[in-house]
DNA sequence: CTGCATCCAAAGGGATACTG
DNA sequence: CAGTATCCCTTTGGATGCAG
């Protein structure tokens, strides 16, 4: 589980300078996780974009997603608490999502994940300077 | 496929503030594929801390995984131009592999991610400043 | 030492139908 | 409107054995 190694200073630019290989790869890992799933960026995306978007405004924004896997991965981002729901106890029913707190706060991380993909594939169309 | 709306202005610390959450999310997406898998960031991390390892020092490095898994992650972080492979004509036969530069630019978004997680979950163990 | 091939179990994702 | 339930396919990861 642990690497035999002495701890290790790396990633240059940090203020991490003194852990493992391992468990920095733990916590990216987790992350990762996270963000993991098809559907997940594009509804943080949208509700970076937009901030507060119902259940059926986000069907719209994300062709192609299934009911099941809209909630799926809504639920998924309610556990690990980047979104949050509200239900307006009504007839018909009125859901809205949102990001946390700790949502918002993943933006710099994602902009430095974009940077670093715009850079390396620069004939893709997301993101030029 | 692609968002009706117009395109708008987020990711506030960015130079990319005009696109549309489709595209950032594929860029991002884009980068997040390169580093699923269960070994991927373990194999990086060591890379990083170690420099250059032979497929032998990679196994030590990360206990519980698999020549194939091991293999086949190193073939996919390849193909992906994150690390490089470079086999010695001898027997037996001997092969290093290491970041390329454009694994090595990973790492401002990876001390991203890194940071948001401890952030998140400071009772972990992983970095703390 | 480095790696490929085979077989298998588990998780992720999708189509469709149904409901308070 | 905002879900739930069921069935099914694909992908991922792991165990084991063989080879240059």
């Amino acid at each position: 589980m642990s690497s035999t190694h002495d701890k290790v200073g790396y990633l240059p630019e940090s203020k991490y300078v003194k852990i493992t290989p391992d468990a920095a790869a733990t916590g990216i890992q987790d992350a990762i996780r996270i963000l993991e799933g098809r559907w997940k960026l594009l509804i943080i995306m949208n509700l970076f974009a937009y901030g507060t978007l119902r259940f059926s405004q986000l069907e719209k924004s994300i062709p192609d997603v299934t009911q099941k896997m809209l909630i799926q991965q809504l639920r998924a981002l309610e556990n690990d608490g980047i979104v949050s729901r509200i239900v307006y106890p009504q007839v018909p029913p009125k859901v809205e999502y949102s990001l946390t707190e700790t949502g918002k706060e993943l933006c710099p991380a994602l902009d430095a994940l974009l940077k670093w993909a715009a850079q390396r594939n620069p004939k893709s169309e997301y993101g030029h300077y």
